[in-house]
RNA sequence: GGUCCAGUAGCUCAGUUGGAUAGAGCAACAGCCUUCUAAGCUGUGGGUCACAGGUUCGAAUCCUGUCUGGAUCACCA
């Protein structure tokens, strides 16, 4: 598309300039896809030069029209009102369709040594606790954005920053100390990060037991907070692990490598990973010092109290809290930390952190933040926020156990993908070990399309129900179009048809094949935009539209019954490169294709 | 209260830097399996683009105001 732009661009502005002698603008020529219902390929809007010219718009276009035909530029032309409908010629699309053929690269830009290095924060979780079902948008967001990037040849480092310490880590380790009974995810047969997250819950109804006890005996609400002995139990253990206590770092140590193992099998299942992980245990100190030669430089200032803060009024935000009075970090100052450290181990030219819509005025003064302190580079990082996941029973809170978790959902989606295939039969003659793979290619294309199709900026709403279904615009029907091209081109194996490397470009094409070609020719836009405004959604709705041009082809011709010999093997050939870059768009998703299903 | 984000069909969502008669899917209804996979295809119905002004050849899109919903403004992370 964008090639086809550019040269005509190149014809048009002479002509222009020839036809009325004014100077017109690269920028004022407007490209855009002619829309179904008119006939033409590429359309070009008139209005914009109207005045320079001093024509009426139908006129203008007319003469316009007229002129690219007599060049040969184009081989028709339609006008309506201040559009001129242009029509590119069979020869050109399938010239296309040889390109597309020859570029195994075909959209992708290549990374060299050179390219410039773009860092992806996402994940982040809490080691107190389980992924849940938002945790699994932001890992697909994070995935997919760093796979987008490299394609538009970016060296890409994925990142993770764990929060494995503070006072909510501090309460499931109390909680199993008092109440666990020496239970180990061996022992008890679960995930360790779900045995955890469960004393995480433990914790939780305890103290509220806790908060009643107090409130039965006359206490205010305020004088039972501040008498609680759990929480300060869970004060004390944190100031021990601070302090470095053994037993306490032992157990904390032991805890942590349980969740450690069970996120692993969580991101496995997902299929995501990381390059390189940070750990907040190790950074808060980096991000303390950094805050203290801040004040020495006069940065921030000192309150009475001892605690740091930063005026940031000035660039119209409030003072923040750096350091308490206690000289103990808050979220911030990690932060700050593990960013001086990423900076120290990679020559990062573009910072990406994905982190939830909540989190946005944390991000803009900690963009301020990293600029006062003297990197330049603070004021370009990229907050990719995205927004909450809601169900329709309504909102998620960890603690109350009304989470939806990442495994059970997971899990849940591979039981449907088998049961619903089952019912149709349609992996009939597959080993079962066969079948149960397409099952989870399946049921996680469902879940990955489904979170990735819509604006990551807006809040989203997660039907389980909705999302399972084998229709419409859903992951599964992506796989199954890719699935039946697979077919077709097994079938003309049999039949000896050779699917060729390119094809004669004096053919006529039929409505559906130009418009698949159309659509093809595309991609490499698509994949552009996306890079530039990181967008996933982009990328999932031109692969919907492609698959759903491909099913009407489909359809509508009869790919192997074709009785002109180069003809046929058009077709195969256009069905193989929309195979293949189904397979490379969806990939861009972190998406996988099964050869059948 | 300040700041930020959103509001498009009954539901879930698209809608490129302002362009033609605002599009899909789901749900409803009606067709299409002797053919390369019917997890599909075709058709029908369904809209005050939250509301009111403004900018212009042209506004769902840009500006102003109002209403509604969400987030945030912690010595929580």
């Amino acid at each position: 598309m964008a090639g086809i732009e550019d040269t005509l661009k190149v014809k048009v502005l002479p002509i222009l300039q020839e036809l009325y002698g004014v100077e017109i603008q690269e920028k004022q020529i407007q490209f855009q896809k002619t829309r179904k219902e008119f006939e033409g390929d590429i359309t070009i809007v008139v209005f914009p030069f109207v005045k320079q010219a001093r024509k009426n718009p139908e006129a203008l276009a007319q003469e316009l029209g007229t002129a690219l035909m007599n060049a040969g530029v184009v081989s028709g032309f339609n006008v309506v009102k201040g559009f001129l409908n242009l029509l590119l010629g069979d020869s050109k699309w399938l010239k296309e369709l040889n390109k597309i053929a020859a570029d195994e690269n075909f959209g992708f830009v290549a990374v060299t040594e050179d390219s410039p290095l773009a860092m992806v924060e996402y994940s982040s979780p809490n080691t107190n606790k389980p992924l849940h079902l938002g945790h699994i948008r932001n890992n697909l967001l994070g995935y997919s954005l760093a796979r987008i990037l490299t394609a538009n040849g970016n060296r890409v480092v994925k990142t993770n920053i764990v929060n494995d310490r503070g006072i909510h880590i501090c309460k499931s380790m109390l909680a199993w100390q008092k109440w666990g009974k020496g239970e180990t995810p061996a022992s008890s047969g679960m995930k360790g990060d779900h045995l955890v997250g469960k004393y995480y819950v433990k914790f939780d109804q305890e103290y509220k037991k806790e908060q009643a006890a107090y409130k039965d005996r006359g206490m205010t609400e305020e004088e039972a907070l501040a008498a609680s002995a759990l929480m300060d139990e869970a004060r004390e253990m944190l100031r021990q692990w601070e302090a470095g206590v053994p037993e306490v770092y032992a157990l904390w140590e032991t805890m942590n490598q349980w969740v450690y193992d069970g996120f692993d099998v969580t991101y496995k299942a997902l299929g995501v990973d990381f390059d390189k992980i940070y750990y907040e245990s190790k950074t808060f100190k980096e991000g303390k010092d950094k805050v203290l030669e801040g004040l020495k430089k006069g940065v921030f200032y000192q309150r009475e109290d001892g605690s740091v803060w930063a005026d940031l009024t000035a660039d119209g935000l409030d003072e923040k809290l750096l350091l308490r009075s206690d000289g103990t970090s808050v979220y911030m100052t990690q932060d700050i930390g593990t960013a001086k450290l990423r900076y120290d181990d990679y020559p990062i030219d573009k910072m990406i952190y994905v982190v939830g819509n909540e989190q946005i005025y944390h991000f803009q003064v900690l963009s301020k933040l990293l600029d006062k302190i003297g990197f330049e580079w603070g004021k370009d990082l990229v907050h990719f926020s995205y927004g909450m996941v809601e169900l329709p029973h309504g909102k998620m809170k960890s603690r109350e156990g009304t989470v939806v978790d990442a495994d059970d959902l997971v899990q849940e989606m591979i039981d449907t993908a088998r049961e619903t295939s089952q019912e149709l039969g349609k992996l009939d003659g597959y080993s079962d070990e066969e079948a149960e793979k397409v099952y989870e290619t399946v049921a996680l294309g469902a879940l990955k399309y489904y979170m990735l199709k819509v604006d990551p900026k807006k809040g989203m709403m997660f039907n389980p129900e909705e999302s399972i279904d084998f229709n419409g615009n859903t992951g599964p029907f992506i796989q199954y179009t890719y699935a039946r091209i697979q077919s077709v081109l097994r079938k003309a194996s049999e039949l000896g048809v050779e699917v060729p490397a390119s094809v004669p470009e004096d053919l006529d094409l039929e409505a559906k094949e130009t418009a698949l070609l159309k659509r093809l020719s595309y991609f490499p836009q698509v994949v552009k935009d996306a890079g530039e405004i990181y967008s996933p959604a982009l990328i999932a709705n031109f692969i919907y539209e492609l698959v759903k041009e491909y099913n009407q082809f489909y359809h509508d011709v009869a790919i192997l019954k074709e009785e002109d010999a180069a003809k046929k093997e058009m077709r195969l050939l256009l069905s193989k490169v929309t195979g293949d870059i189904v397979r490379r768009a969806v990939s861009l998703l972190g998406m996988n294709v099964p050869e059948r299903m």
